[in-house]
Order: structure tokens, then C-alpha cells, then sequence
DNA sequence: TCTCGTATAATTGTATACAATCCGAATAAT
DNA sequence: ATTATTCGGATTGTATACAATTATACGAGA
């Protein structure tokens, strides 16, 4: 079980490729560079006050990630993430989302339901106070709890991916975030679906959540934030 | 378009660390580095000849891949890939072809609708001299044409991603491969669909194409190749 | 003026040197 | 005999030096 993750807890805080990397992606998704720009290992390796070396592997990562975009002896430049990328990854999510919830229903073990339970009961209690910080971090508890009842590596690993991926930009549009009722109670549907070993259900649930989820985002602005590029 | 291949043309063979990530990644997927074996970068970088730095950005590579898991300040240790991940990829892919094909159906441009045909002419004729090689390299391209048509960087992405992660897995099962006819033939069947317009049948057909390899592959013994640890 | 070629500067690719960390064996203390 | 402790080797982490490549600017020739 524990060795299940391989990827996230690669957040290596303590060494510096690991700091250079994450202040890099955040700086990405955050928009602080900005689309096309070219990123210089020496100028990023002063600004940090480090050497090229963790960069360049910092570098290499967030290629893989698909943040940057690397051409051999030239340079490295900002990939971005544009209004249609992030309509694509919700539309992804919703089919693995459901396949997850569905594979959930059959191999969820005791403990994560109750881990999913006492979620739900507590997003509700935060939801009550007007606890912003924590309902989110709620609805990503519970969202990760799901990959990890699937019981599949590799659904597990592509989930977290597009997840985090998202994870950032939602940020900005959830400050006037109205539907974290609405999501928890959606939360809670898909959670009985589970328990009550209706897998069918349960895909359909999670599905729709996923549109729900994006629906929501484009209402609060989303396209005013990175522009319309579908039509691209 | 051109700038849609964020990530596998990142297959710079020219450089050092891309020919040592390209090996590793071989060597791994072919089980020359068995599961919980620990890599040492002075070790590789002897044997094929080259210094640190470019084996210690391939680890980071492939540790993103998910085929190392690297421990900060201990070593570098491979993954592998097991029975069932082979299978839940060809079910999440399953799936996602499928959205890729009714994206397609909307989306593909008429170069690409004639590059699938004469894909598929093409494989027929390879087909009847028994040509192996053409046949598989085919059948790889119908796929990745594909991916570019359904206009989803994402999703594009994703898929190769996927695809590449079992190539060098089907490699082994190919040498007993029957299928090459029967999955022409489907190949055709999802073009036709996408030709038509009938984005239903295309995302149907493209479903049941990839689950239709997975039981090719597993009647041809993948189990015994990798062990069943579906279980563990 | 335009084009081609060369030189030079800037940047990445690779190798190596040095620092920090971890692991195990040998030794000392109880 | 068993447990601590310290030391040494091995390995990774980081910095720097050097090589290769690319882009740009400038000038010569048409």
C-alpha cells in the first residue's frame, strides 16, 4: 500500500532541485512566468541562489510534468495551461473519475470508507463556520481518498496528475466559490453509492460531479483569466 | 499543431541523457533491471560510458515516468511494471481512445483522414507479405494519428503516454502475434465510423479495440511473462 | 541593398571536483 | 553477549569548469 506512491512524494522539499522545482511550477501556474517566455538556467539559478545543476534537473521535471517545453541546445520555455487544456483535463477526469469510483466500489477497504465518511461529515461542519481554507482542503482529501481505494497504480497516478494540474488554477476562482455545498453533498452521494456496492451508480455520479466541478469554474471566470484559446 | 508534441519528441536521441534515458527505460520495460533493484549512477554511467550528470537527469526522468523511485540521498530503485498494471492501463486507455475517437470524429482534418487510410491500405498490403515490421510500426501510427486528430493536447498526451508505456511490453507477445489482421480491420471500422460522422460507433468500436488487444495479449502470455500480482 | 559567411557572445550539454549524507563494520562500554 | 558509538567507505547532492552548439552581429562581395 505504502508503496503506492511514487510520484507526489517526490515533493522532496529538503534538497534544492526539489525547492527549485516546486517554486518553478508554482511561478508557472501561478502566471508569474508567462506563456512562451524563455526560462535561463544561470538567471533562475541566481534568482535561487543556486547552482545550475538543480536546476537543470528541476528543468527536466517539469518537462515531464508538461510545464516546459525544452529544446535541445536552445532553451527552455513556459508551456502554460490555456482555458481549452483545462476544459480537456475535466472532461478527461470525468470518464477516469467515474472508472475510479466504479473500481473504488469493489476494492475500497474498511478504513478509507470511514476516512470518507468523517470527510464528508467534516466538510459539512466547515462548510457551516464559512471555513474556506479548510473545505478545500477537504475536497482534495476526499478526491485523493477515492484514487487510492481504486486500488490501481496507474489510474491512481494519472488522476493525481491531472488533479494537481487543476489544483492550482482553481485557487483563483474559488474565492468566490458557491458550490461547496453543492459539491459536498455530491461527495456524499458518490460515497454512498460506494457503500452501497452500486458501482454503476457510482461511475454516474462521479462523472457528473467532474462536469459539475467544471461547470462551476467557467461560470466564476474562468476564461477571463486565461483567455479563450480553444478556437486555436 | 507542430507545437502540440509537448513530451515524446523529447526523445532526443542525440543527447547523452537522452540515449541513457531511452536505455534504462528499455532495459527496464524488458526486465533487464528486475523490480527493487538499485541503480547506481557511477555504475551506468561506466557501463555505457558516460559521466553522472546526464544518467542522474535520466533517473529524474524516469522517475517521473514512474519506472524509478528515487530515495533523496539513498539511491535509485526500479519500479517495474506489473501484470495488472498492463491491465488497468489498457482499460483507462480503453476509455480514453475512445473519447479520442468521437473528439476525432469532429475535429480530424482531411490530411489526417487520408493519412488513416492509407494506413490501413498500407497495413492490408504488409499484412499479406508478412512483414512484421511494417505491420507493427502501422499499427503504432494509426494510433498516434489518432491522437493528433482528436485536437486535444491533453488528451494527445495522455494517450501517447499510455501507448508507449506498453509498446515495449507488446513487443515480447508479438512475436506469436496473430492479430495483426483482425486489428486492421477494426482499425478500419473506427475510420469509416469517423469518416461517417458517427461519433457514437467510433468511440464504441475504439472501446472494444482496446480490449480486444488486452485479451490478445493475455491469451499470447503476458501473465508468464510478468507473474500475475494482481493479487498482491 | 541584399546575401552570404565568419567571428563572437550567449547558452546549453557534459565532465569532474567537492560536500553532505547514509550505511555498516569495528570497537568500546555495560 | 549485547548494545552504543565512532569511524571509514560508498553514494548521492551540489558547484564549477570545460566543450559543443546556437544565435546574432558585422562586414565583404555581388
Amino acid at each position: 500500500m505504502a508503496s503506492y506512491d511514487i510520484k507526489h512524494d517526490v515533493n522532496d522539499k529538503y534538497s534544492l532541485r526539489g525547492r527549485v522545482f516546486q517554486k518553478l511550477r508554482e511561478d508557472i501556474l501561478s502566471g508569474k512566468y508567462k506563456e512562451h517566455e524563455e526560462l535561463k538556467e544561470v538567471a533562475i539559478g541566481e534568482e535561487l541562489g543556486v547552482s545550475r545543476t538543480p536546476v537543470r534537473e528541476a528543468f527536466r521535471q517539469l518537462e515531464l510534468e508538461g510545464l516546459l517545453q525544452i529544446v535541445p541546445n536552445k532553451g527552455a520555455y513556459v508551456t502554460g495551461i490555456t482555458a481549452k487544456d483545462v476544459k480537456d483535463i475535466y472532461m478527461i477526469r470525468s470518464l477516469l473519475e467515474g472508472l475510479c469510483a466504479r473500481l473504488a466500489t469493489e476494492k475500497i477497504t474498511k478504513e478509507q470508507m470511514e476516512e470518507m465518511e468523517e470527510n464528508i461529515y467534516l466538510a459539512e461542519f466547515h462548510e457551516d463556520k464559512g471555513h474556506l481554507d479548510q473545505i478545500a482542503e477537504l475536497d482534495n482529501r476526499f478526491h485523493d481518498i477515492l484514487y487510492e481505494a481504486c486500488d490501481s497504480k496507474m489510474l491512481e497516478h494519472t488522476l493525481k496528475d491531472f488533479h494537481q494540474y487543476v489544483l492550482r488554477v482553481r485557487q483563483r476562482t474559488l474565492a468566490t466559490n458557491t458550490r461547496g455545498r453543492a459539491s459536498n453533498e455530491e461527495h456524499r452521494q458518490i460515497m454512498e453509492a460506494i457503500k452501497e456496492k452500486d458501482a454503476d451508480r457510482a461511475e454516474k455520479l462521479a462523472n457528473q460531479h467532474m462536469v459539475n466541478a467544471y461547470d462551476n469554474m467557467v461560470k466564476n471566470g474562468l476564461k477571463e483569466i486565461y483567455g479563450d484559446e480553444s478556437t486555436s
